[in-house]
DNA sequence: CCGTCCCGCCAGTAT
DNA sequence: ATACTGGCGGGACGG
């Protein structure tokens, strides 16, 4: 039998409408008319459901209550065709999201809801079967439970957070994170080829236990009563939903294509046979699956782009889930569904605030959150250490520096690549492109030496200490998109950082690297505020967020080699080329030296410890640092990758090039002054790039409301002249991955403002939360501007949302 | 054409 | 036996 034509349905529709007697063959006739008043929240049931509804949509149902009410009559002839319920009004999630707005979220505990399957079907007006659908799901999140025949509690969303971690660990577990990565990895490799070894290599990557097959992952609290049911198979559903919310929480990007899951939940079960049609059945399921999680607002809908096409995929917007808190802190935050927000915006303030203290004050006066982040740090520390990549030892200070720097304020212009691409590419280098790193190797350059990067940053940074000058340098790079170096012209980029070491990074994996963008669909926000909702929705990643994920995220990730190339570039391009890489260097003069000795010796380990109280760059001096935060933290070493950074022709012809002694000069003194000498420390290191770089800065006089009374250093050079004491120096990068340019802005500030030093260190740091200063994340807009008084702007990460 | 996914058959279970 | 569950996949709809 084949689903039912559009027509058909419709004068079925009619009939039983019109005919309750005869029953065509199908469901029993519903007695018509379900306006009984929602339980719950009948007002909000409705908002919600017209929220929910597309435009099309509500406007259709609109024009059929209009017929309706104006005459029955009418409707049969003329209007049949408005009404029918198009496929779209029927969809699983729209039908979730009438089923959701039945209950809270958050029933009140003392008074139970339950939920009968009759009543349900019979006030949504839907085949019992779809409710199943979206029951089972909602049972896998233990959101429901299931009572007895037709009868189910209703949790809401108070179990999420214990099932969410649950479900994250048992990923874990099951080592999701390798299987994902096998899967692309072959996906490349194959090709073409008659695979003859895929068995093999299956074998070996699941290779140990195949210890999960088909087990529903339960909750303490929420016992899994499907009467005998439980037993086995009629779980599938169930278990695939799981099973896909776990890729989701184990991969780093969150995003799990569809492809990729169905594969792995096939894999699990059988991993002989690549059967079509099983596969096809599976993304089905997937797609039912997914269209409740949407509704529930826990993933939604996206695209990666490869160079095969665009693929569906989905992104996972729930909430975050902490690591595992068994041994851990946490105290109060633990049970709260909300995302732990909170508890680490203070942390970057602290670390700003210990990094650039002000001037003569003794502000330290609550370090608590620093301190707090500091021994979560020292308590991650402890499990990595035992990792078998090399970790090399920094201050955590430090650390916290070069991550909050990188992913604030590097990462926002060295390119608008997302994590989530970083991370894909990473899934995708081949782990043998990487040899372990040899005792006898050559020395400290080899060994990779790292920092792993905010999991939102675009950039890598890698702590490298130079042997030669004695100088450890922080090398902020990016993975390359290396077919686009030769597709610019070389005067465009910046100049590749001088450290020999990098071109040993070199890889010989020239394998096939997909570009992989990931690009929202289905946007569809309320027509009504729509930049609000976008922004609400992309909440920038807490530092202790990044820390932590960053953190375990570089313990489980073998120590790859991220040089990779697109195989069409390759014929085209002039090889030597290719993986001419470039960044920034951050020298750490400090460097503890035991240091270069213990690097040497502990090659293996790549130990590296800084243990100064102080950190300064050459050119500009000192940064700050309270002895206090110098414990240290070993970084498990993390990949390499070379950067390259497009500037904007326009923005270079645009603006003056900045000299590095400009910057020498006006830097020299003002260390102390904490938002000059944030702001020399970065125009240094942007300086560190050899003058001929079209790195600019270009000074805009600008009206700047507040500023007026303030009297800046000068940052700019002598070319730039100062007027009011008053700059904005403005950076314009081109992003070659998807060709747009990407601008943001440094203002200084006023040195002194004896009544609130800190609080232009604070903002220094943060996105400024003023009426106008809404971040302009526009969809649309090529380029995120932020500009305000005495106070480094720094965009929120863009995000490229395209609509469908 | 293809990505989605509605529809409902029907097998397996519970009562 | 009857009703409930839910695996499953054909093929319709929408872009």
């Amino acid at each position: 039998l084949k689903t039912p034509l559009k027509q058909a349905a419709t004068s079925q529709l009619v009939l039983t409408e019109r005919q309750p007697d005869c029953p065509p063959l199908t469901t029993p006739p519903k007695p018509k008319e379900t306006p009984p008043a929602d339980p719950w929240t009948p007002t909000s049931n409705l908002k919600m459901l017209i929220s929910a509804a597309s435009p099309e949509i509500r406007s259709r149902e609109q024009r059929r209550q209009l017929s309706d009410s104006s005459s029955e009559e009418h409707l049969l002839g003329d209007e049949y065709e408005k009404s029918q319920p198009s496929r779209k009004e029927k969809s699983l999630g729209l039908l979730c999201h009438k089923f959701l707005a039945r209950y809270p979220d958050y029933p009140s505990p003392s008074q139970k809801s339950y939920i009968c399957l009759d009543e349900v079907t019979e006030e949504l007006h839907v085949e019992r079967r779809r409710i199943y659908d979206i029951v089972n799901v909602l049972e896998s999140l233990h959101m429901v439970s299931r009572l007895a025949r037709n009868r189910y509690v209703w949790h809401g969303r108070h179990n999420l957070p214990q099932t969410l971690q649950a479900l994250k660990k048992v990923g874990e577990e099951n080592k999701y994170i390798q299987q994902i990565q096998m899967i692309k990895k072959r996906e490349y490799e194959h090709e073409f080829d008659a695979d003859g070894k895929r068995n093999e290599e299956m074998a070996s990557s699941f290779g140990s236990s195949e210890q999960s097959e088909m087990s529903f992952v339960e909750l303490p609290g929420v016992e899994f009563r499907a009467a005998s049911v439980n037993g086995r198979k009629y779980k599938s559903l169930r278990v695939m939903s799981q099973k896909f919310v776990m890729l989701f929480l184990v991969s780093t990007p969150q995003i799990v294509s569809l492809e990729v899951a169905a594969k792995i939940l096939i894999g699990e079960d059988q991993l002989e046979d690549l059967d079509k049609s099983k596969f096809k059945t599976k993304i089905r399921r997937l797609y039912d699956i997914a269209n409740v999680l949407s509704s529930l607002k826990l993933i939604k809908k996206v695209h990666v782009t490869e160079e095969r096409g665009r693929k569906p995929a989905f992104k996972w917007t729930g909430p975050e889930v902490l690591p595992n808190t068994q041994d851990t802190k946490l105290e109060a935050t633990s049970t709260t569904c909300a995302p732990p927000i909170s508890e680490s915006i203070p942390s970057k303030e602290q670390c700003s605030k210990a990094l650039f203290p002000s001037k003569g004050k003794q502000n330290f006066t609550r370090h608590s959150s620093l301190i707090k982040l500091v021994k979560s740090i020292e308590n991650d520390r402890r499990k990595i250490q035992s990792a078998p990549t090399s970790p090399v030892k920094i201050s955590s200070s430090m650390y916290l520096f070069l991550t909050f720097l990188l992913e604030t304020s590097f990462s926002l212009f060295l390119s608008q690549m997302t994590a989530e691409e970083m991370q894909m590419k990473r899934a995708l280098s081949s782990p043998e492109a990487v040899p372990k790193p040899e005792p006898s190797q050559q020395p400290a350059l080899s060994q990779p030496l790292g920092v792993c990067p905010a999991s939102h940053s675009s950039v890598s940074p890698v702590i490298l200490p130079h042997p030669q000058s004695g100088v450890s340098y922080a090398i902020c790079l990016h993975p390359s998109q290396a077919h686009t170096v030769t597709t610019y012209s070389p005067g465009f980029m910046l100049q590749a950082v001088p450290c020999a070491n990098i071109t040993g990074m070199k890889s010989n994996n020239s394998k096939v690297l997909n570009k992989i963008s990931t690009e929202e669909g289905d946007t569809q926000r309320g027509p009504d505020e729509p930049t609000k909702s976008l922004a609400a929705e992309e909440r920038p990643e807490t530092k202790s967020e990044t820390l932590s994920r960053c953190l375990k995220r570089s313990q489980a990730l073998p120590e790859n080699n991220l040089i990779k190339r697109r195989k069409s570039d390759e014929e085209s391009l002039d090889t030597s080329l290719t993986f001419f890489p470039s960044g920034y260097l951050i020298p750490l003069t400090h460097c503890t030296h035991g240091n270069k000795a213990e690097c040497s010796n502990k090659e293996k380990a790549g130990v590296c410890s800084l243990q100064h109280t102080a950190y300064s760059s050459p050119i500009t001096g000192v940064i700050p640092m309270p002895a206090s935060e110098l414990k240290t933290v070993n970084i498990p070493a993390f990949h390499i990758t070379p950067l390259n950074i497009m500037l904007s022709p326009n923005s270079i012809a645009a603006a003056p090039v900045l000299s590095n002694s400009c910057l020498n000069s006006s830097s020299t003194g003002s260390a102390s002054n904490p938002s000059s000498s944030a702001l020399n420390f970065m125009l240094q290191h942007i300086g560190l790039i050899p003058a001929g770089v079209q790195v600019t800065a270009n000074p805009v006089l600008q009206h700047m409301p507040g500023s007026s009374q303030s009297e800046n250093t000068n940052h700019s050079s002598g070319s730039t002249n100062m007027q009011e004491g008053k700059v904005k120096i403005e950076f314009t990068f081109y992003s070659p991955i998807n060709e747009s340019t990407f601008l943001f802005s440094l203002q200084p500030s006023a040195p002194k403002e004896p009544q609130e030093p800190q609080a232009v260190t604070e903002n220094f740091f943060r996105t400024p939360g003023g009426p106008n200063t809404e971040p302009s994340l526009s969809a649309n807009s090529d380029s995120t501007q932020r500009t305000s008084q005495g106070t480094l702007y720094i965009p929120q990460r863009k995000l490229e949302v395209s609509e469908d």
